[in-house]
DNA sequence: CTTGACATACGATAGCACTCGTAGTATCTT
DNA sequence: AAGATACTACGAGTGCTATCGTATGTCAAG
């Protein structure tokens, strides 16, 4: 009753995601971490707590069992993750179509010199690896 | 009670936004005939009209009253409504490093080359409009 | 004038996300 | 041993989305 079909976990909650972030940069952490690290947000211990029990419920999370207090981590890497809502996103809003996607990144706001490089040498390199 | 403080709509949910792509490629429409573009999704003629009424309460659409039925609008501009979207994305999931945005788009599935041009193109556009 | 077709308005419900309080349990300290 | 401390488990409430059924209004044809 707790995985999904196809091992396929659903996307992230807003809220899910934050708490993902967070186990993402810092590795695998204890509900009390997560907690504190989530200081701006006034939000409750067993709040947390709850919502980390969920995530592993729906197959976000991982746990092990320790000591005292047990260890949650990210199930799958930042990477995949952000793939799947970026293509929800690429299909829901622009259609599928990835170029108005660009361009709508491009015009959406100032974007400065170096993003612009940057963005360039990402496809530059996609072009690289593509070989 | 019906507008936002700053004039400025919420971010449209899964639904709506479904509405909102019909009334962008179609034009103004009554329920009826969003409804009709929407036969595929088993749903209801007044679950539409519900929702319709609710997307011109939160300042998503605009209602123009007429001799029998009402025609809705979309209130924003389809690329204003991307672009928002991109932009919530963009610091929710990528903490708003374009780089990586691109990045993942590209590696997210197969990229033809087609596409990969379009992108390019599209970047290209982009730095002569901002001269 | 009555009836049928077609429209809007709106209440009720189910599901989900998020939140918190309380209870239970194990450990540490004195 | 007893109380303080720290953790997990879980029920319950709130708010929002999506859905549908029913009530109500309006017009036109007979």
């Amino acid at each position: 009753m707790s995985e999904n079909r196809h091992g396929q976990a659903p996307l992230p909650t807003e809220a899910e995601l934050e708490i993902l972030q967070i186990l993402w940069s810092r590795g695998p952490q204890t509900v009390r971490e997560v907690h504190g690290a989530l200081r701006n947000k006034q939000t409750v211990y067993t709040t947390v707590l709850k919502q980390m029990q969920v995530m592993k419920e729906k197959g976000l999370l991982e746990r092990t069992e320790r000591y005292r207090s047990h260890v949650y981590a990210a199930k799958q890497p930042r990477e995949h993750t952000q793939q799947r809502l970026l293509t929800d996103l690429l299909q829901r809003a622009f259609s599928g179509s990835a170029k108005s996607l660009v361009l709508g990144l491009l015009s959406s706001r100032p974007v400065s010199r170096e993003e612009l490089a940057e963005i360039k040498q990402a496809i530059r390199k996609f072009e690289e690896d593509a070989k």
